[in-house]
DNA sequence: TTTCTAAGTTAGATTTGTCTAAATTTTATT
DNA sequence: AATAAAATTTAGACAAATCTAACTTAGAAA
């Protein structure tokens, strides 16, 4: 199955969405791949015909096992450059994301392994992402939630949802990344603000919008 | 100046003509790029317009200064890629122009100069060839001439002019690679073949076509 | 159940890069 | 110089991926 670029940044954004919303609608998908509505229905129709989503008209959209299979290929390779960018080129985490979206559409399983082994087989990128294994197997997760959903103080930040520069360099500034210890001082219900602490350095308060995007698991 | 992937081949595979023969034709650039000469003249208009070539109807194509820049700044990427494949990843050399074929299409400044101080800033690619630095300049090629036109017995290979995988992977078969040593024991006038000896081993007769390709310096 | 609205689809156009077949220009050969 | 051959360009078409504007459908609200 030789998919173009553009098939593969959609099969990608459909699993994206599969994983995280429930039902990948074709407004999700076009807000999602900043496209528009009418062309995700036109490239919904092709996808359908080389047997990669199920698709029926006004009935949304979902991966078959052909399509699956191939969203964790691109995923590996998305996730393996980015640990390539950050590990060996010393790129920073809020750097690599754009980078990778190019990359990934090289396909080399060769090229692929190769790299993959170079690393040292890497089992999760630099935002805290699972990445699959040659047959397309992820490590399960280690459980986590994210911050706004937390039951306990104590918690250590293990990955991040949203890979925006905006956010990773927010993150970056405040001194949160893979890793980071913090404890929750104090929730305010107003706006779901939340202020924490990491360290002995004095605490601050971040939004719901970015508590939401930082995942953690209990210390 | 932002170009396509298409656009940077075509300006590639002049650059290319350009050095190695005399004038740059619709068919010969058709024939480089393996596609149509119709097709290579409307991408010439294109071009033209964008001002990466002098180009006027029936009278052939050449770089503008800015055409060269932008080709120089596509083959450093090429064969720092190349370098990479070679040197961190354990490919062959016959293995590595069609990847970085592809990978040299990701335009980023700055991984393109990570990579290379990654790889210890190389001056030639794992075929021999010169890799211009970050402002575009080749360090002057060592003085070599193809393995038919020596006039000396004594000669060290320096490069390979083509990097087809049928002449790569026969060279490697028959022992020759950079660096390697020979011997012109013999130049046969009929079809021009050239019997040569690398260290010790015994004796063996390459064609004109190949020994076209093996540019040598004198040792 | 009817009506309204948001979501989704279709029709038709555009851009990029390609092609074939026909026409034109250049160049080589009588 | 006339003619033939080769190279090049043009005309018209197509596929991929996208868009806008108009239309249709599904589901919620009345
Ligand atoms: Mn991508
Ligand atoms: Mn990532
Ligand atoms: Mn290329
Ligand atoms: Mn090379």
């Amino acid at each position: 199955m030789n998919l173009s670029v553009a098939e593969e940044n959609y099969i990608k954004s459909i699993y994206k969405l599969e994983e995280t919303t429930d039902g990948v609608t074709t407004t999700g998908l076009a807000y999602e791949l900043d496209t528009k509505p009418a062309s995700v229905t036109d490239m919904a129709k092709k996808l359908k015909e080389k047997k990669l989503i199920d698709y029926e008209k006004y009935q949304g959209i979902s991966l078959t096992a052909e399509g699956k299979k191939a969203a964790l290929h691109i995923i590996r390779r998305h996730r393996l450059w980015e640990c390539f960018l950050v590990e060996k080129l010393d790129f920073s985490w809020e750097e690599v994301h754009e980078l990778a979206e190019e990359l990934e559409h090289v396909r080399s399983e060769k090229l692929t392994n190769r790299l993959s082994e170079f690393l040292g087989n890497p089992v999760i990128d630099p935002h805290g992402d699972p990445i699959p294994d040659a047959q397309g197997k992820m490590g399960k997760q280690r459980t986590q939630v994210s911050l706004d959903q937390a039951r306990t103080k104590r918690l250590e930040v293990t990955a991040v949802s949203d890979k925006s520069t905006a956010l990773l360099e927010f993150l970056t500034a405040k001194g949160i990344r893979l890793g980071t210890q913090l404890e929750i001082i104090e929730r305010y219900e107003f706006d779901n603000s939340i202020e924490i602490k990491i360290r002995n350095q004095p605490a601050f308060t971040i939004s719901e919008q970015v508590s939401k995007n930082i995942m953690v698991r209990p210390v």
